[in-house]
DNA sequence: CAGGTTTTGTTATTTTTTAACATTAGTTTG
DNA sequence: CAAACTAATGTTAAAAAATAACAAAACCTG
């Protein structure tokens, strides 16, 4: 990125928005230099085109740029067949629990457009909000410390929210997971609370991806035991589902899902790009 | 918002994206009709235009169509203003708690650019989410029942949480303010919690633009009295600060905020619309 | 300094946007 | 029920912008 590039981002930073004519006119180079230089930054996502200008980027501003944006695009289409599949353990007026992983999140977009009179507990704050807004279902929102990577609170204040619910079914994902032993966390943070709302919930569901067999991680959380049902894709191992369907899990594999119809195959993440044949 | 709109979005929320070609053909409507439609959308901040077409919206999927989205944008320069005006009462390290309401909402905003080192307590989620992803403060999340058109957590488990923390300085928004007498909400949810938060704090103050002057509403929250600062804008009536200075309280008077120089005008907060002189 | 590369400027062409007006459909009202 | 009005849609022409392709300048680098 040069110079002139940074300047216009800073300008962008003040004003919100500028024409190209005007920056033109500012660094007293040609319309095209400037053209040039902002299809860049647009393409870096630093600031959206705009009709005949540039605009300070507006992607949502939280969540973008975060490790957790990266995180949420990675298998989804697996995340999605285990959200759809995890949906026929839901009856109705139940009181779940979701937990903040990435798998979960896709559970609960699914969740918000399919299922209501479900009271759901959860201690992510992108959850809360997704579901919330769907209106079909309450939501309640266990508060603490915010730890802004996961989008989701943490701490003493919240493994004390926790003990306050007893739930019917909790959905649980995880950075690891090896059949024999159980499931794995990178970090402390939140092993805690899973512990907590595990032990108080009837019913103990592990959304995992076949990425995620075969892997440890710092700590461990549960127990294959505590589990009660693990939801996984296709691609998982036969192996892996032999050795817990023998242990007497109930165990749903999520089968591919279709082809998208439409013709607009790419990510869509940035505005302008888009038309002029 | 018309059947077709609607349409558009669903259409969207699956592509991402659409060209007005596409669309016109699909609906056999005429481009022209297609983008009046469009236009409409990205006024609503439903979507976002593109040169060609339209884009899914890049705004948080939740938070659109609400009503509180509506509210954001209301008497936004003077919330700003005022919120630019209010960063001044902040100390390095202190506590503070900040309430969910829109002018709150824009001081979270500016506090999350320029403050840092802060202890930030709240019951927004929105705000949670703004400030946590700044980095340069720490949030603390009070949590309950999620209320979705005020983004905020409610009822018993929030007023509990909410004794557990006692800070430096409580900023309130409100939804009217008789000088005489006190600050009014339109419904009971959130005053229980802004009394108890009030409670603890050893300053509170007050964010009210002023079209909240002279307004009641529903339920009585505070007191003038409990009240110590109260930041508006320069267009509230002398006499209303008259009363507050003679009564001891400290008012702060935003000033109107600066032109911008270029020639975009409006708020940035959609693409295009831009140049086209 | 010659040769090559990168950056910038110019121009012509295509496409989109806009605005103004014409048309149609839909509603109200006498 | 039709006239009159309103809202929605379609059509067209003019203005502006995007793109691409090429020309010129600036900048290395050996």
């Amino acid at each position: 990125m040069n110079q002139r590039q940074k300047q216009i981002l800073e300008r962008l930073e003040q004003q919100g928005a500028c024409t190209y004519h005007e920056l033109a006119a500012l660094f007293k180079v040609s319309a095209m230099t400037i053209r040039r230089d902002v299809d860049e930054l647009a393409n870096l996502g630093a600031a959206t085109k705009t009709l005949g200008g540039v605009q300070k980027a507006l992607v949502p501003a939280f969540m973008c740029e975060t490790e957790l944006h990266a995180r949420l695009n990675e298998q989804k289409e697996e995340k999605q067949a285990i959200a759809a599949q995890a949906l026929g353990l839901l009856a109705g007026n139940s009181t779940i629990f979701i937990d903040g992983g990435t798998t979960c999140w896709e559970f609960a977009r699914a969740l918000s457009k399919k299922a209501q009179g479900l009271t759901v507990v959860t201690n992510s704050a992108l959850i809360t909000l997704e579901v919330g807004q769907g209106q079909a279902n309450s939501v309640i929102g266990i508060g603490g410390d915010y730890d802004p990577d996961r989008m989701s609170f943490v701490g003493p204040a919240t493994e004390d929210a926790a003990a306050r619910y007893f739930l019917d079914i909790a959905f649980f994902s995880t950075k690891g997971f090896m059949p024999a032993e159980g499931t794995f966390e990178s970090a402390a943070p939140n092993f805690r609370i899973k512990q907590i709302i595990a032990r108080q919930a009837k019913k103990v569901v592990l959304l995992a991806d076949h990425t995620k067999f075969g892997q440890r991680a710092l700590c461990k959380v549960f127990n294959t035991a505590q589990i009660h049902v693990i939801v996984t894709d296709s691609q998982t191992p036969a192996a892996s589902l032999a050795i817990l369907r023998d242990a007497g899990h109930e165990v749903l594999v999520a089968p591919p899902r279709r082809e998208v119809t439409g013709r607009h195959e790419n990510g869509q993440t940035r505005p302008m790009e888009a038309a002029l044949g």
